[in-house]
DNA sequence: CGTCTTTGACCGGCGC
DNA sequence: GCGCCGGTCAAAGACG
């Protein structure tokens, strides 16, 4: 199974059933699906994600190795390793998003027939290969992106999206699994995760596949994680669920209330479900590993026993990602700068009303351009409020970084 | 030494 | 009021 969705809750008040009633009833306090996806995405160092291994975990942590990312450091030159996957260039999906406010709310579980969240996407399929269950891939094999443009506002802004992480079956509007190509993926579910109702408190819950693939590690590379660094207080068994859900807190900064849940799925092991609660209270750290005292970094046991992992988003997890992040840099452009300049560079096409294409190396634009000749292009009808890239930035001066503006664009990489 | 994960205990919301 | 359950705390041990 794969897929990975956003789903967000502004002041959500309860639980997923809640989700999926607020996403047909409330889009208005939807926000972006673009911005919750990118806003705090996740990423799985694969090994302890599959099956196998989260069953080999039993009531452990099945999430102990993933990580939080789709950020852009991760994506400096070398192979990202989430959502990696054998997936030829071939295979790629088109999102059209008719109306992205209402892509925002929903659960996980249980979609068996076209869901309110997405019943409004289109998404057309480039090229459509059944296959089963991917396996792992070779190591060190280079991540194939899906990529897309979507228009938010008249805007194109270029989504890259796992090829392997969603397709559609066009025919229900509703988004199904790439690898089973005719089970819609697991999104929303009245009646099960029993979120109690708490606090009024802004949740974003994010749905995404747990990778089967094995990792980079594999080969030795070292697995990337988020800017942020996640700390885990705590491990709950959920009644009807046979997976414990993780609690982790920020450690990027002292005093950052952002939290984040992490469970699988219970009716799909292979989607795993984020439940971010609070915001950073703190810019995107430049340096990930800011706070992080530890020096730990992958475990070398967790390589004996590739089924418990690592700890989930520990500063030691941030700490290879500076490795990569200098090997990647050897050009004299400092990141930050490199990254401004790019950020300024998508909002200068994103005004221009262009499909923003990173500029790749030319050994890699021929596999990009035929990558890209397939795709259909995406156009997003109505927008949010808030643009891709650009609005979040210039509104939002004092929130973190919206990762995807900080896409590596230059180093081989399609983020 | 500092930070991490683990895990049992505790707290509080909610339903009955 | 009570019990259930999710969420958090904090002590203990592990790690580099």
């Amino acid at each position: 199974m794969s897929g990975v969705f956003g789903l967000e809750m502004e002041n959500y008040q309860g639980d997923l059933n809640d989700i999926v009633r607020a996403s047909a009833a409330q889009q208005s306090d939807m926000v972006p699906w673009h911005q919750q996806f990118i806003s705090d995405p996740l990423s799985f160092s694969s090994s302890a994600a599959s099956m196998e291994d989260h069953r080999v975990n039993a009531f452990g942590d099945p999430f102990s190795t993933m990580r939080d990312s789709l950020l852009l450091n991760e994506f400096n030159g070398s192979s990202p390793p989430y959502f990696s996957s054998p997936i030829s260039s071939n295979d790629h999906c088109m999102i059209n998003i008719e109306d992205s406010s209402s892509f925002s709310a929903g659960g996980l579980d249980d979609m068996t027939s076209p869901c309110n969240i997405f019943s409004r996407i289109q998404i057309s399929h480039g090229h459509s290969s059944s296959r089963g269950l991917v396996p792992p891939p070779p190591p060190c094999d280079p991540p194939v992106m899906a990529a897309s443009s979507v228009t938010l506002r008249g805007h194109k802004a270029p989504v890259m999206l796992p090829s392997d992480m969603l397709s559609v079956n066009t025919s229900r509007n509703c988004l199904i699994d790439n690898t089973t190509a005719s089970v819609p993926v697991q999104i929303s579910s009245p009646g099960n995760l029993g979120i109690k109702r708490r606090k009024s408190q802004a949740k974003k819950v994010v749905c995404i596949p747990a990778p089967a693939a094995a990792n980079s590690r594999s080969c030795g590379e070292v697995v990337p994680s988020d800017l942020w660094a996640w700390r885990k207080y705590g491990q709950k068994p959920i009644k009807g669920s046979p997976y414990p859900r993780g609690y982790y807190r920020c450690s990027s900064s002292k005093g950052c209330s952002a939290r984040k849940q992490v469970e699988r799925s219970r009716t799909d092991p292979n989607m795993l479900v984020i439940t971010y609660t609070s915001e950073h209270n703190h810019p995107w750290p430049i340096q990930k590993n800011v706070l992080a005292g530890s020096t730990r970094s992958q475990p070398s046991k967790a390589n004996a026993s590739s089924s418990t992992g690592s700890k989930i988003g520990s500063p030691s997890n941030s700490q290879p990602q500076n490795t990569i992040k200098e090997t990647n840099n050897n050009n004299s452009t400092s990141t930050s700068v490199k990254e401004e300049q790019e950020i300024e560079d998508i909002e200068k096409h994103i005004d221009d009303n262009q499909t923003y294409i990173p500029a790749l190396p030319e050994s890699q634009q021929q596999t990009d351009q035929d990558f890209f000749a397939d795709l259909d292009e995406l156009e997003l009808e109505t927008a949010p409020s808030n643009l891709l890239f650009k609005d979040d930035q210039r509104h939002n001066e004092n929130k973190p970084i919206d990762p995807f503006a900080l896409f590596d664009y230059n180093n081989n990489s399609l983020f």
